[in-house]
DNA sequence: GCAATTTGACCGCG
DNA sequence: CGCGGTCAAATTGC
């Protein structure tokens, strides 16, 4: 975990993400000289905003460390952890395992929340909502929608963070015995030609420019697409499939995610199956904020991932 | 009509 | 006894 913090690597994210930030703002002022694409200058203000925040994020160099109240006893460690805590012997309560770890959600346009933190490619059932003591905000309970037909004991527990709106906290219990659908595709088999296409969206979308209006601002970050790089995620964030999310038709989405009941095409991963999703996931946060997916971490990216993606990130993002 | 969500009640642990 | 977790009836959405 402290290596994830190595000095040396921050500065060279931080670095790569400044570099990000002059082509932003580089590309909005060629933007600026076409009407027609003022949707698009404001997703580089988006992309600008996230960068500025992602850079925060790393120098103050406890990757977020802001203080929620509620964090106390859900997550020791910092942002978005994958812990491991074994339960203190509770007789036949839960003896299975606990991981908490937490999500960052970004809705860009400040359309206030959205409504699902990560989708883990599990279909989710609510069976629970409960105030909790000290916390502003309820904590969802979902199980396993294959609980009954497949036995699958998982269950999760969501609830959002007191002062960070974006901010989720998912503690995982127990595996998952389902059968995950087949795996699709995996959105990044390769983080070059995953870049390549996102930027080749980019530039479809600067061309096609739709309907820039309409309420999709919102539902695009409740769409869970939850980094937004566009309003239209079926074009941008690689994982056109997860449109379909269904809002929770609560006002109060607050965080609950929209136990993803449909999400049967997922880009999967499961938090149990990736096992390497541990610290490092510090920094995948930030990449896969930038890469507006929060698709990616699959198996097959191990520690590899950080550097090479970031790298691939920089360079072919806006090349 | 079915499936998912909501919400108050219930239960067990500390 | 209070709090957190789960159950299950009622409600809502597709």
């Amino acid at each position: 975990m402290d290596s994830v913090h190595d000095n040396g690597s921050c500065r060279l994210v931080v670095t790569e993400l400044s570099h990000i930030k002059k082509l932003v703002a580089q590309l909005e002022v060629h933007l600026g000289e076409s009407p027609d694409l003022c949707n698009c200058k404001h997703l580089t203000s988006q992309i600008f905003s996230l960068t500025e925040r992602s850079i925060g994020i790393i120098t103050s160099s406890d990757f977020g460390q802001k203080r929620s109240s509620t964090d106390v006893g859900l997550t020791p460690s910092p942002l978005s952890s994958v812990v491991d805590a074994p339960f203190k012997t509770n007789k036949k309560r839960k003896m299975m395992e606990k991981r908490t770890h937490q999500v960052r959600v970004t809705s860009g346009s400040g359309g206030g929340e959205s409504a699902t933190p990560v989708d883990d490619g599990h279909s989710w059932r609510k069976y629970g909502q409960k105030e909790i003591l000290g916390a502003k905000h309820p904590r969802g309970y979902y199980r396993c929608t294959y609980r009954h037909s497949q036995g699958c004991t998982a269950t999760k527990q969501v609830q959002r963070s007191d002062q960070d709106p974006e901010l989720f906290d998912v503690i995982y219990l127990g595996t998952h015995t389902c059968v995950l659908r087949t795996t699709p595709p995996k959105p990044n088999p390769d983080a070059r030609s995953f870049l390549e296409n996102l930027s080749a969206n980019l530039t479809v979308k600067t061309e096609g420019l739709a309907v820039p209006g309409e309420p999709k601002e919102w539902s695009a970050a409740a769409t869970g697409t939850p980094f937004c790089f566009s309003s239209t995620p079926a074009s941008v964030c690689l994982a056109p499939e997860r449109s379909p999310f269904s809002v929770p038709s609560t006002s109060e989405n607050w965080g609950v995610s929209p136990a993803t009941s449909d999400s049967n095409h997922v880009a999967s991963f499961a938090p149990f199956e990736a096992a390497e999703w541990r610290a490092q996931s510090e920094y995948q946060e930030v990449v896969s904020a930038l890469v507006a997916a929060d698709a990616p971490p699959a198996p097959a990216l191990d520690q590899d991932l950080d550097d090479d993606l970031i790298n691939f990130d920089i360079s072919s993002f806006f090349a």
